[in-house]
DNA sequence: CGATCTTTGTCCTGAGTGTGGAGAAAGTTG
DNA sequence: CAACTTTCTCCACACTCAGGACAAAGATCG
């Protein structure tokens, strides 16, 4: 089957593309509603389109009074593949070209083990969703990694829990296997995007989106577009001191955020808690599992384990301290809580309010939604989506 | 005298207004080599501007090998004023189209007065410039205000160390006085504007400017332009908590950056060591000048007085901590120190400079520089003119 | 001092962009 | 079936813009 070789001529093109995939209007006068072009003009570039076969006309619908309009959409037959390497897991989806979620697949992975076999990985889910019916092959992907990026070049940078991935050609390499356009970025970026495109900041243009994993980073969008600093690290707060002379950090300084709080120092904190006698709930769970994550805690908090609710509770002041400066420095509309630590639900999001809401000052907190991510896991698959597809729906 | 009426009426005529701000080429050859038109374009618009009376062509420069070009230049009688307003004291300068700085004055006083009596100083110091000759009106002034505004109003809002102002329309009352456009913005981001204009911050995209003086603030300019935030209160970094239950701050918390350093916070400290004994060369000043300001305190650290700079290096290193913090979130490409304590110099860069290399990751800190403001009280009034030429010299 | 070359600026044509009106097509409503 | 709506198409006209031809003005060199 061919692939989607035609990209739009000029910036209206690139607009009406953007439109259809937001799941707006699909007639030529609902289209000439949002955009400002003549009729006339509006209809060529749309018919221009419809030759390229990024867009097809099929059908009728239902007539509003009048004439019935033509339905306008992109090609169905687009898809998109959205790649999200975190440090624990792989998640990989495919998407139509409104970028709806059509499959996803989970592989519980350590990013440790390398560029190579992580791409392997990758390639055999992405094989996988193929042979299952959803694509016949993919007209773009976009892939997170977990650390900073050289955005241009799609190069990863001095991943501090990424070794072997720096400087690897990942862009280069997986559009090489996949034979279509690929985009990097870091995961946390690609989940503000989701959030952004689907979720719960899809009316904000300011916001930040914290993620917290194994470590902790945080999207930045400022006026609409993902802000990635001088060279691709910004965001990278896990490193913030939070205590002086804290607990050493594997970035060799003492007192990071990620030391006092992350999943991996949650979990951590748990199992010490367990042997040492403090939680008899804790303690049952290490005892059948062997070892305790953040969900652990987590169901522990939700039975009602004070030892597990401390650990919550003292988690996010942390990064409620933390961002309280976010907040005062960056103004944002809105602060995105998600990441694999989002089952701690309400009682961390208490904290991290508390924090924010007593630190900063109340011209920025005033009207300061902190709320939990809407997507999950889908987030970072479909802010990969929408990574490449805002690559592709823009001129050459 | 007839003021400027016209505005640029489309972005060709807006960019190349701008370019010729900017001190770039003045001849019709050579800014078609760095505008994307062709000569028959550029010079259809130049014509236009001609008209207009924005532009004027006068003489004609040396020859290059060949035919003698027209001078084109921004008509030499436009003047815009620039007004800083501090807490402590009113800066009014007027520049020409190039904001070449003309004339400037400066006048103590302090900003608590309210709205009302610093107006008509401001007015006072413009008329005064107007009197020596160096304007005949003014086309456009922009102004700065130490607190958050609402940028599209130009109104200040709950500015924390400026009683009387909230609320008050800044833009529409400067406006009517003076007879021309007004602008108004944070003193802090009009800062960033004038070092990124003529100072320190030519050449970088992505940049703070911290400034230091009766408070902290910092001024984010990302993509090249100011960030303001959602509710205009970016970069209000003063009441990031450095201290857990650390000092009382005038806004109500504890622990404050500015309650542990600022001008006004280095101060006291100051005074306090004098009064304390730990000091001969602090109490010696206290003795003669009554009060101790940031100004005795740099002087004592340049006679070596310990004191003073255990305090300088202490405030250091407050700052700096809350500066790491910001470099590993914002990854800038550049940072700026500027204000009232640009007095005390390369000790307290030194320990900033310590702080922010220590505790961010190298792949912030790697490339950064961080650098004393270079305009000094000039940046505040230059960013203003900047502010209001920026707004003239766009489409209408 | 003239011939030639360079640089600058102007004019003109033709291709392309975009607007708005006229009106055809295809419905609904009474 | 007449009147009205909505949608879409076609067309004439104005405007934008690029690039070539050429004129103006000076430098360079034999």
């Amino acid at each position: 089957m061919r692939r989607m070789t035609a990209r739009p001529a000029n910036t209206h093109q690139a607009r009406l593309l953007r439109l259809l995939r937001d799941g707006g209007p699909n007639s030529r006068a609902q289209l000439g509603d949002r955009i400002d072009l003549s009729r006339s003009k509006l209809a060529v570039e749309v018919d221009r389109l419809l030759e390229t076969g990024l867009v097809v006309a099929d059908g009728l619908a239902a007539s509003r009074g009048g004439r019935r309009s033509h339905n306008i959409r992109l090609a169905p037959q687009l898809r998109f593949l959205g790649v999200d390497i975190g440090a624990t897991s792989v998640d990989v989806a495919v998407t139509n070209a409104e970028l709806e979620v059509l499959g996803h697949l989970n592989h519980p992975m350590d990013v440790r083990e390398g560029p190579v076999a992580v791409f392997e990985q990758v390639l055999v889910m992405a094989a996988k969703l193929r042979a299952s019916g959803l694509a016949e092959g993919f007209d773009g992907a976009g892939i997170g990694v977990p650390g900073p990026v050289r955005f241009p070049e799609g190069v990863p940078v001095a991943p501090p829990i990424m070794p072997g991935w720096d400087g690897f050609p990942v862009r280069e390499a997986l559009s090489q296997e996949l034979g279509c356009p690929v985009m990097v970025d870091n995961d946390v970026n690609l989940m503000a995007m989701g959030e952004q495109h689907a979720g719960v900041a899809r009316t904000v243009g300011d916001f930040l989106c914290v993620k917290i994993g194994t470590g902790i980073g945080c999207g930045i969008v400022a006026g609409g577009e993902v802000y990635r600093g001088t060279t691709g690290s910004a965001g990278d707060i896990g490193h913030i001191q939070v205590e002086p002379d804290g607990r050493a950090c594997a970035c060799g300084n003492r007192g990071c955020l990620e030391a006092h709080f992350s999943g991996a120092a949650l979990a951590r904190d748990a199992e010490d808690a367990a042997r040492a006698g403090q939680s008899t709930e804790l303690a049952a769970r290490l005892e059948s599992a062997g070892k305790l994550t953040a969900v652990d805690v987590a169901a522990a908090a939700a039975a009602g384990d004070a030892t597990a609710l401390d650990l919550i509770r003292e988690g996010g002041n942390r990064v409620g301290q933390v961002i309280a400066g976010l907040v005062s420095f960056f103004n944002p509309g809105l602060v995105v809580i998600g990441g694999g630590v989002t089952g701690l639900g309400h009682n961390l999001l208490a904290s991290v309010r508390t924090q924010v809401y007593r630190q900063s000052l109340p011209l920025a907190t005033g009207n300061l939604p902190i709320v939990l991510g809407e997507l999950g896991p889908v987030a970072g698959v479909t802010g990969a989506a929408r990574l490449i597809s805002d690559h592709l729906f823009s001129p050459a």
